[in-house]
DNA sequence: GATGAATGAGATTTCATTCAT
DNA sequence: AATGAATGAAATCTCATTCAT
């Protein structure tokens, strides 16, 4: 969509990488509180103590700053998770970590940049939603690699695709980041994590159908005598 | 210190509701497919056929107008769902309802609506913050009474927050939406409405603590033996 | 500068005369009190209670309705003054009279609309200018009769302008009235009136050249022995 | 509820106050032509041969320009009349140096700014009106001093209120500039100070009480014998 | 390489005026 | 004759981006 290839001369060396490491610190900090278009680069430059002009030196503009910012977010991550899973232990404990990873990366300042993703992915035009797609890819094959290998184990059920899987377990902490910062709550990570996974679980696993019809049958019973027994 | 001058009146009758109707319409479109900054009421005119001083001749601004848009389009939701719930019937068939109403009222503008709401949701300032709370809390009611009162009924697990449960199945949903809208598919909702019920449904279900011990069982047990296999 | 033969039928009959007559009333209320640029024709309907478009029914435009305002306005200040002037009384009650008929007139919406005809009347361009001086020389007509004939009877000096004499008395009223305006005091306006002319008067007088020098003299020689202590 | 981001600096420098400098001595010859409301920031930037956006970067917004024109205003001619005032001279000479000087400062630009001050002073709202009040002291103190010194010393009369004749020195001058102005006439500022003191000056004497009355029965008499042979 | 003042395109908003009903 | 919705011109103000120093 854009011109990727610059005309401008970016500076190298040393020094030129910490301050593009600089700017893009502050430049996180910014977009996540204010997401893209209250942004300014006046704001940035300011909070750096470094001239406007210094940011357009090193970044061809706002939106290839942004689109820098959200790749090293999700860099981040998906290096975070890939480095600690403990790929010998159970499934479960493998997927009890990918949560309590997550919630914790998002926490600081994910739901701010999660918005910013939201928002500024959707957009038409020239916009930052090209970027997005290989990174979404790339930040959820280890959660699909992980339900793979289970499913292919058995250990985890095959009746429904691994995209719903996927979105039972990504959703679910989404949603509850995002009530955490709308209420302003705190949240109490290592428990929210397991209390995740343990309710999560029981869905995962393979259905054990005459147990279920017999559970489901029970179940009907149950309902249908209190729907009596109330009217 | 206050203005002194009345402020011009906003058409009333048949005609004038009509073009509000009309307006709302268009701007729900833009404000979906852009973003709320993106969104220009030239734009909105445009599409409209109208000048821009119209679009102000009935609504004082564009936060209002983007706030009336938002406020109409949970009361679509909440009014959908109030109206249609099935109450008469089990707390499984009522979720599916819930569900699948859901998946339809947000397939159709629900992403980009919802990304509005997140992104100028979280904003600083003199915002739209204000506006959504009370509408979230609405718009979650009919689906808190419906897991509280299956829960007191002893249907549903009371191990873990009910908030908890929520988000384990609002949070799906829009997981399913966002990831069909960044792909561009289509979504079967009556299939992916009865497969996520199916999919969350053990999760909500009691545990059944001696089952679910056995199970666990047998399930590190396999789990074992097959990575002895593959090693 | 502006066409004043409108190509608009201005409606007739005592009815439409009625309506003329509300729609100045109101409009000398509105211009006085938030001047030109912030009066709205909006403003004026809805003090009326009627729709905007009726207030151009009969009259061509903001400037022509603000022009009438003015012109009205003088009208009524020079009508009362030439109708109430004691003329066969001394010249300092004729004087007196004047002075407290402009301190009362101008109290109640003068000085708003004084301000008005300072910051419209100056403007360039095809403005108010035009219509302001003919109506500024009727109006400081009276005075400058009282004058001459006090002048001509010798009651009052003849070795300064007569427009300087006119300055000595209006500016000052507008001063005052400006004065209680921004202290937003209450002014007497008969005790005011009294003052003002007790002060005036002997300023008006002749000069007894003699009598002058003498004064001065005695002044001088005052001042210089008291500096003379004080140092 | 207030705005996250900072506000970006204003330029500082030697360069930046040439630059503050011209606007203000344009924005001045701009307002006091047009006024508060016909004055646009896109004349002023034209007059100056700049962008629009260059005045937005030396002044937060079209109040703050105009409230420092007024304010500069005001200091120019309150330096002048402190630093010039000639403290040692009689109460006469330094009064004809207090008139003679704000006939000098205003004819340049005086009455449109007196305009200004009238019009936007009087507005509603959170206007300029704060700016004014303590300006407009500062700008009659020198004045007020002089005539409380002269009074003090018996000097000058004591039987009416300061404010009184402070408006009789200050409303003729306005009344004067003004008139000169809309005949678009020339003022020979020396002759009219010399002019204007010796009319006042009477005025401002203590009254010589038996001198008076009966300098008013020969006025009274000389008047009816005048009328008798008019009639 | 850094600076930061200047720019200019564009956004929201107001309101006198018109004209079909 | 009255209405009042629609208009569109204009005004203030913001900010990413450039470029001379």
């Amino acid at each position: 969509m854009e011109d990727v290839t610059s005309p401008r001369r970016v500076p190298a060396g040393a020094k030129a990488e910490q301050r593009i490491r600089d700017i893009l610190r502050v430049s996180r900090e910014v977009f996540a509180e204010l997401g893209y278009e209250r942004t300014t680069t006046t704001e940035i430059a300011q909070r750096l103590g470094i001239s406007e002009g210094t940011v357009f030196t090193y970044f061809h503009g706002k939106r290839e700053l942004c689109a820098r910012v959200i790749e090293d977010w999700y860099d981040e991550i998906i290096g975070t998770v890939e480095q600690g899973m403990p790929h010998g232990q159970s499934t479960k404990v493998q997927l009890e970590f990918y949560v309590r990873t997550h919630l914790r990366l998002f926490l600081i300042q994910g739901t701010g940049l999660c918005a910013l993703v939201l928002s500024e992915g959707r957009a038409k035009g020239p916009g930052l939603g090209d970027v997005f797609v290989p990174l979404q890819r790339r930040y959820t094959a280890p959660l699909m690699d992980l339900l793979a290998r289970a499913r292919d184990n058995g250990e985890i059920r095959d009746d429904l695709p691994l995209s719903l899987l996927r979105s039972a377990i990504l959703g679910p902490m989404e949603h509850i980041l995002w009530d955490a910062i709308a209420r302003q709550r705190q949240v109490d990570i290592e428990k929210t994590a397991r209390d995740m996974v343990a309710l999560l679980w029981p869905a995962l696993l393979p259905v054990d159908v005459e147990a279920e019809k017999l559970r489901a049958f029970y179940g009907e019973v149950g309902a249908a005598l209190r729907r009596a027994g109330n009217g």
